[in-house]
DNA sequence: GACAGACGGAAATATACGTTCTAGTATTTA
DNA sequence: TAAATACTAGAACGTATATTTCCGTCTGTC
């Protein structure tokens, strides 16, 4: 008795899944994850797509008590067309109860409202980012020896990702916190060919902006990811990003500063692999009297 | 030059109709009415549905312009993968407000592709949280005398948020991390009337998973934040969100997790401010019945 | 270290599919 | 009314697809 439908499908293979072979999980996983494609593809092309064999595929379904792969492809096409009929409902809704004003169904207009305000950010946030202060990030950040994020509050998450990205990226990079009051004495002990990150919004935590002022003093390059240019930030940044952000909104979210943070990261990886890839195709002697 | 989509294709169709045969116009009205049978049947199954003859609807094609039956199939099974529209038109408006801007070009296609990344991500968000589990979760938050959140390594970040902003709410939270290895004496303590928010994806951390477990087994309600029905936080898991992390994207982001918890915080205030309300106008003694 | 069992990969096979071709029919025009 | 053109039905063809089977490999166990 196989599965009826994609919610049916998703249960059994969450049941299935611990008995199953390491490739037949990868399969699951995958299958998961990118239903549309299960839908529509052949065996082969989908089969390609995981990485296994076209044969891999009909085991899974097998697995699941299937006949066949085609058996378990139909579950996936009645999702697809069940889906977009729920979606025309959707935007019929929507269009209906914009007419009408803000009067919404209600109950899901929160997580609505909440990805409407998040999409808005991210238009504003792409105005506002030039490409030239953004490479010159970039350019910065790829060229330190370390790289300091510093956050607190609200603003904290960004500098946490940050940290995690980066590091990932085999930069050395910390993440500042102002444990045990050491934030000045920490600050003093950044070189000039060094970083600071520092990410802060309204109310603008006194501890960041002090210690992005101390690093300006001190000739260290600032990155400064902020709210306006109002900011007091600003005067210490050597590269300065103001996501305006606006204050009419009833909640302000992460979700633009942490896009650029994301931004930031991968620019900054791709630049690494490309200076890599060049110092590799030079001879070793102009590599030397580059450095 | 055929049509690339479902807009165009039905544009064609009007514009041919009037000079096709009277079969073939039997077809365009057949076609427009059931697209979704285009998207998915066989050549065969479609001619039957509609009375003709496979060769007809192939001639149908043609006269749009198709090489065959197939190329035209493609456009109906994209209108049935084709996300939200609202998003769509969105992004567009983004685009076009963006090239009346600063006209740069290729320049910061990362910062774009990032920004169209998280769109995509936040409408997939929006179709993964059913209201039911949403507003389960809200009520478990705002009936919980203590929360706890934990998290690790990439997804840390939500979890500094979620405390933050939980805290903001006078709701007693704590950021649990695993400083000094601690974790397992700390979960031990937490009482059946508290609530644990575990955030992780692939790689799942094993410190995460386990608190989870435990604080499952000891009666302690979990909300989940993790990517996939085959998430090891799953089985521990009261209520779980599962934000289906499509790997096909280069990068993962923490958008739509960040606005999940931004949705979960600014609801659970609401819930908190509406019951406080209905406490306040009840009189005296049934509050203290109640209680 | 050897054996049993399961698992995965690749090719072979049979099926089903889209397309094309041809013969026949209807329709229109001279 | 006859001829010519356009259109359709049906079958046949070649291709591409799902499925199965077989053999090599790896793992877990005795």
């Amino acid at each position: 008795m196989p599965a009826t439908n994609y919610d049916e499908l998703k249960q059994a293979i969450t049941v299935c899944f611990p008995a199953m072979s390491k490739q037949l999980q990868g399969i699951a996983r995958f299958v998961l994850e990118r239903p549309d494609e299960l839908a529509l593809g052949t065996v082969a092309a989908i089969a390609g797509a995981a990485g296994v064999q076209p044969s891999a595929m009909v085991r899974f379904a097998n697995a699941l008590d299937f006949g066949g792969f085609s058996e378990m492809q139909q579950i996936f096409r009645g999702r697809l067309v069940e889906r977009s009929v729920s979606y025309r409902e959707r935007i019929e809704q929507m269009r209906q109860s914009k007419r009408n004003g803000a009067g919404t169904g209600g109950q899901d207009s929160v997580l609505h409202q909440s990805v409407s305000n998040a999409i808005a950010e991210l238009g504003q946030l792409e105005e506002t980012v030039t490409a030239k202060q953004f490479h010159a990030a970039v350019r910065l950040l790829a060229g330190a020896t370390q790289i300091h994020v510093l956050a607190q509050r609200r603003a904290f998450p960004v500098a946490c990702y940050l940290a995690y990205a980066l590091s990932q990226l085999e930069l050395r990079t910390h993440l500042l916190d102002s444990v045990g009051g050491m934030l000045t004495e920490f600050v003093r002990g950044i070189a000039p060919r060094e970083v600071l990150i520092a990410v802060s919004f309204r109310n603008y935590s006194a501890g960041v902006v002090e210690a992005a002022a101390q690093c300006h003093r001190r000739g260290v390059p600032v990155i400064a990811i902020t709210d306006s240019p109002l900011s007091p930030l600003k005067p210490s940044a050597t590269i300065a990003f103001e996501l305006g952000d606006d204050s009419s909104r009833p909640f302000r979210s992460l979700v633009a500063p942490l896009c650029l943070a994301q931004e930031l990261v991968v620019s900054t990886g791709h630049h690494l692999a490309g200076t890599l890839e060049k110092r590799r195709a030079m001879p070793a002697r102009t590599r030397k009297a580059r450095a």
